[in-house]
Formats: structure tokens, sequence, C-alpha cells
DNA sequence: ATTAGAATTGGAATTATTCTAATCGCACTA
DNA sequence: TAGTGCGATTAGAATAATTCCAATTCTAAT
């Protein structure tokens, strides 16, 4: 094993750290996957999860997923935002006003044609926080 | 089979529809299985994927998911904002500057404490926009 | 060196979602 | 109105995404 600070950074998770690193752009856990394996050619679809939950709760790496772990249904048809407890994954609606021009700056910025725009606000909900 | 207007409400699709609209919040796909079963005892997971699809396909019925089909690991850090492509389902960052009081909103109006706060845009890339 | 306890690994299981062959039901014909 | 062709719908089976937990490995104290 390898000590760097306080942490423990075994050879699978060098290897996984060092595929992100090394990587452009969102790559998905099998992708992860599949190049972990060039470097450590044993490591398991486990391990590479493991890994991956432990490099993102050291802040080494970051994640694209929005405290969701599926899909959900609604009523609500207008457009809305949410908030999401990091606590006990509870979801709500939020209203927020998009400003027009933010949706225009987004649109600039990505070089995408928006057809909606979403806030997605991540934090502790009423209830857990006490 | 019910057709109102030149939509198809097969039992199972009214079933499902029924479930949503009588739903307060924001259901699980197995929940909205649970629910429908009690209303169509035979009805089979599966239908229910289906109908949702259909009914969302519609504008029935609303859906959170962001368009991501799974998580995505990345070597940013700093906290910025996503575009997704409805069409190929591409994802890039896009930095967008938050105002302080644009999280001070979200806070105030969900009663959360805030960790953080993103921005999802979605639209059709540069790339399939021709 | 030995061992107890903690941390890590990865095969197996679970959960979420999609695929597709079989079935259903409407429109048309005789 | 009975038969038939065909697109739409259903749902069992398969796949994909993620987590669980028993076995193993590592660390530190003796």
């Amino acid at each position: 094993m390898n000590n760097v600070g306080n942490l423990a950074l075994t050879k699978q998770r060098q290897a996984v750290l060092q595929v992100i690193q090394d990587s452009e752009g969102h790559l998905t856990a099998n992708e992860v996957f599949e190049h972990s394996r060039r470097i450590l050619p044993g490591i398991s679809f486990a391990t590479v999860y493991n890994s991956l939950r432990y490099l993102r709760n050291e802040g080494l790496i970051g994640e694209v997923r929005f405290g969701m772990d599926c899909t959900r249904y609604d009523r609500k048809l207008t457009r809305h935002d949410h908030a999401i407890c990091s606590s006990c994954g509870s979801l709500v609606d939020l209203d927020l006003p998009i400003p027009d021009e933010f949706l225009k700056k987004g649109e600039r910025l990505s070089k995408f044609k928006a057809e909606s725009i979403e806030v997605v606000l991540r934090g502790i909900c009423p209830d857990c926080n006490k």
C-alpha cells in the first residue's frame, strides 16, 4: 500500500485514480473498469465501484449523479426545480424563477439549442437537520 | 381500449396514469408498480415501464431523471454545471456563475441547508443539430 | 514471528431498466 | 358477421447498473 498523507491508496485505487485523471470528459463506471483493467488486469468491477466511492469521498474525483438512484415520476407537468437531501435522499420540488438571460447564457456557453433548464440544490432537508 | 382524443389509453395505461395522478410527490417505478397492482392485479413490471414511457412521451406525466442512465466520474473537482443532449445523451461541462442570491433563494424556498447547487441544461448538442 | 482487529477486495446478489417474441385488438374484406 | 392481416401492446426474459458481505489482506502491537 502507498500512503500519501493519510490516504490509503492501494494499487487498485491508484489505478482507478490514474484512469480518471488521464481521462477527458465524463467516464461511466464501465469505462473506468475497462481502462483500469489495462493497468491492473485482475481488478474486479466491484473494486472499481468501491474505489470510485472512496476517491469521491476523499474529494479526489468528481461525480455527476444528482444524488438519485432511480428515475421518479410525477403528476406535475410545469417546469420546476428540485432539492435533494444528501442525508436521507428525499426529493422535493422547488420553484425558482429562471431569468431568461440565464438560459441564454447557458445556450451561448454550451452551444446547445436549449429545451429546458433545471436547477438541482443539494443539501440537508429540514427533517435531517434536526 | 379507450381512445380519448387520439390517445390509446389501455386499461394498463389508465391504471398507471391514475396512480401518478393520485400521488403526491415523486414515485419510483417500483412504487408505481406496487400501486398499479391494486388497481389491476395482473399487470407486469415491464408494462408499467412501457406505460410510464408512453405517458411521459404524450406529456401526461412528468419525469425526474436528468437524462442520464448512469453515474459518471470526472477529474474536475470545482463546482460546475452540465448540458445534456436529448438526442445523443452526451454530457458536457458548462460554467455558469451562480449568483449568491440564487442559492439563498433556493435555501429559503426549500428550507434546505444548501451544500451545492447545479444547473442542468437539456437540449440539442451542436453535433446533433446538424 | 504471531495474532487481533481493521480495512479492502471481489464473487454473488440485488435492483433498475430494456428487449423482443407472443399476443391482442382494430380495420378491412368477403 | 366470421375471417384475416397488421400495427400496437403486453410481459417474460435478459441485460445493465450498483451494492452486499464473506473471505482475504494488511497493519500494528506484542
